[in-house]
DNA sequence: GCGTGATTACTCGGATACAAGATGTCCGAGTTTGAGCGG
DNA sequence: CCGCTCAAACTCGGACATCTTGTATCCGAGTAATCACGC
């Protein structure tokens, strides 16, 4: 069980384009090069985030991604879900509405979490780095 | 990201050592045909949790697997460790020593789940089932 | 009855096969900006 | 100076290739209990 790379790519440039918010979108190119990722690859990213509302593209030259709405509300987890899906981490017998006695301490223990990444947002993260 | 099939098994393999405990080990034949599992998969599966020290095994006719020494101490964060490995769910750059603000966040948050996981032994978990 | 050997039941470990998901690339299509050009 | 056209820059989306990991099976080897047999 490891988080994907794709969602620390998410992470790293969400933080970016929180941090360095402007009117105008960044290219993906700008956005690739800091991660040393491939653009292309960084846009399929960038596309789940898209669809989950929390950024928006712009086509065309001068293209780019921006922030969606209010940047301050975003949290860790709204990201993590967005590339990583929102399903329970564990799978057990039956469904999440009846779960046997193990998979509710597992459940438990993965809301612990959840929590800590919701009530962190990127905002607060993101002030705390240096402007160049 | 999610939990492989391999911790269910041995999550509930566990649980029913640990509840239905006796001197005789128990085959593996038998734990696997309670989850409908093939009973080499599962042998391959227990084999992690031998070398983890938290059963071990008996050779031969009417052999089979037995918890290792106290039960009571035995948490979810045991086997979990013992089948998923103890790294880090999130690779960032650099090491787990010096992480990035990003990187500080998310170990936060395993954190909070290993906590919950490491206070729940399943020795609690398995008063609560119905003996037969 | 008793020791000895063979059989049986069982785990162990490696090798292997298969499937699924993560990772990454390539290319065509659509879109916007901006430059160039003619009136 | 204005408007039109065209090229460039850029994102979007699907298709594809590759690699890793999880899942599962098979088989030979080793081990312990039990049974059979001969003394």
């Amino acid at each position: 069980m490891k988080y994907s790379k794709a969602t620390n790519y998410a992470l790293h440039t969400m933080m970016y384009l929180i941090a360095y918010a402007t009117d105008k979108p960044i290219g993906v190119q700008q956005l690739a090069e800091l991660q040393s990722v491939s653009p292309t690859y960084l846009s399929k990213i960038l596309t789940k985030l898209v669809k989950a509302g929390l950024i928006e593209s712009a086509s065309g030259a001068n293209g780019g991604y921006r922030v969606r709405g209010a940047r301050e509300d975003i949290s860790f987890l709204d990201i993590i879900r967005a590339i990583e899906g929102n399903v329970s981490l564990f799978e057990c017998c039956g469904d999440d509405n009846s779960p046997c006695l193990i998979h509710q301490v597992m459940l438990a223990s993965e809301e612990a979490m959840e929590q800590h990444l919701k009530n962190t947002r990127l905002v607060d993260i993101a002030n705390q780095i240096p402007r160049v």
